[in-house]
DNA sequence: ATGAAAGCGCTAACAA
DNA sequence: TTGTTAGCGCTTTCAT
């Protein structure tokens, strides 16, 4: 087991100073074409690279970028977290992960984990903070954004889809499709996607002098969902919802799959369903799922501009409330009739 | 934007020095009730913490596991880095992640980035090294756990499943419901969890004197296995499979889609389906695919506690590959005639 | 353009 | 048990 070579040792065989080798490993240093040639000569043989720890203490960037995400079982979060972590690549940075779980304690421990490691930033998935530990890293000066979940903060940063529309865009759909009783099967009442997802589909309702006929919560969690599902739907037919709206696609597989197999409903023509998201799965034939997308591709892109740029910027940044625009997929769950 | 706390403020403010503050912050070092209580005190009122680059450049454990990942598409992989980071960070680690996807280089590259970060270990994840890279790992002394994958070298830890088991045992149940042309779509082929699912499967044939009647390739990617479903059972009835064998489940359920909703025909009376992994749709009633379990729970235990064992005993470890038993899954998309 | 020297914040001997 | 001291490997003034 050989040792680590270090910058010392390069610079040694290569008869330079060790600064001289940092410098050339260093973009943007001044040093003279011939001594950046022979150190590279040198460290290639010798196998040396540049210590990121020790870089990023001096510095005071390390160019690791913290990311607290919960549940990966929601097939947004994955597709999401691949994403950025591929954009933050592209631009030298790396995700460390910390899982925001049942069984790791509570964010705000998490958080103060994450400062621990000294990160540029800190990608918020999916998770409410507390203000305090927003304070706290602010204080530190380390910038972070949150990834589809909002917050009445101003001082905070956020990429989120507009959640609002998309909820009024689905109630305009199942209403137009001519349904009557309209149920809304609703995600964890803590988070702000589901607020706002709710408050959209009701407003739009509201508009056409409807409102919601049954209302269950899933919680996000697809068990749940299928329970939520069973407690609505399997009643006596003139009880029955004949369309609903399940907070996001995950739960409403599992609604499907209720409706179609344990209650031999037919979707969408004895009870229509529609989601939100648009995760893979929608996509699929099986499901085939009317949905409104939230394009991650577009949240992630904007989440790591915002978050580079704060970085880099400290100075002339000033925080930002991202809502992207959310369109409406029609699929086959709605019977759309107007179309 | 206040400055960050460091141990020698501390240390002032409670009057004593710097280093009796670095111990009362070390599990199991050597102070007194009296000065830890004190030194814990100050640290609150001042928000300090260690900060884990300082401790890991001078102790050399950064606590940091670097993990590679290549497609979060399947999802197989985003259940397992859940419970990976999960697993780590009860145990004082925490995840950083690399992705070896097309845009971010070659794979080479991206261990040697790894490396920089001077982690304690890597888990490498769906992807084949160069033995040129395990060796410079091995030099550097991280230790490197292979997941899902397989490699000829000896010198090398892995954990996988009994894939070469989970193609038999498939074939026995594809043969045992008197399917007369069974078929099989590969892969990526570069992976050892594809060569040994299909040379099982070939071999549980052999057992009962058939052999495979089609072959296509789906390289483990959604679009190209819905493309070789296509090309594999859009053919005279004559000529048409009526079972298949798909290297995964990801790519099972878009051949599922293909076959019912392109095709028309039943799964499984016209086709009987077999897909691999039991990833979490595989149990959702729209597919009820029959399959063989990986459990993720199981793989990454050990690999955790693999990995972990021989960062925490260099000395008296020594490489294993790991092979889980996988547990044949029975659902609906076999006829199952003799249960 | 280059070298010498001063630390970044911490842990780990070593003394006391 | 505690303080003193010497680095970990690097970047960054400051001279030259």
């Amino acid at each position: 087991m050989a040792e680590r070579v270090t910058s010392v040792q390069v610079a040694q065989k290569a008869g330079v100073s060790q600064a001289a080798v940092s410098r050339v490993f260093t973009p943007g240093a001044s040093v003279s074409e011939k001594t950046a040639l022979k150190v590279r000569k040198v460290a290639k043989e010798l196998g040396y690279r540049p210590n990121s720890l020790a870089r990023a203490m001096v510095s005071g960037k390390s160019r690791i970028i913290g990311l607290v995400v919960a549940y990966l079982d929601n097939y947004f979060y994955p597709d999401a977290v691949e994403r950025l972590s591929n954009k933050l690549q592209e631009r030298g940075y790396h995700v460390l992960v910390f899982m925001a779980s049942q069984t790791a304690g509570n964010i705000d421990d998490v958080m103060e984990e994450i400062l621990d490691y000294q990160v540029d930033g800190i990608v918020v998935a999916s998770v409410a903070m507390s203000s305090e530990i927003t304070k706290r890293c602010q204080s530190a000066g380390v910038p972070v954004i949150l990834f589809n979940r909002d917050q009445d903060d101003i001082a905070i940063s956020s990429v989120t889809s507009d959640n609002y529309s998309g909820g009024r865009a689905l109630a305009d759909v199942l209403v137009a499709d001519e349904h009557e009783k309209i149920a809304y099967i609703a995600g964890w009442e803590g988070a702000s996607t589901q607020r706002d997802r709710e408050l959209g589909f009701r407003d739009g309702l509201s508009a056409h002098n409807r409102t919601v006929f049954a209302r269950g919560v899933g919680n996000f969690r697809s068990d749940q969902a299928k329970d939520t599902a069973r407690v609505l739907f399997d009643v006596a037919p003139n009880k029955r919802p004949d369309a609903v709206f399940v907070a996001n696609d995950h739960m409403a597989f599992m609604v499907m799959d209720v409706l179609r197999f344990e209650l031999g409903l037919s979707v969408p023509n004895d009870v229509a369903v529609v989601g939100f998201d648009d995760v893979p799965p929608a996509a699929w034939l099986s499901y085939n799922l009317t949905t409104v997308r939230q394009r991650a591709n577009v949240m992630v892109q904007k989440t790591v501009d915002t978050l580079l740029s704060q970085i880099e910027n400290p100075s002339t940044f000033c925080p930002t409330q991202i809502k992207l625009d959310s369109p409406l997929i029609i699929r086959g769950t709605t019977r759309n009739l107007n179309r």
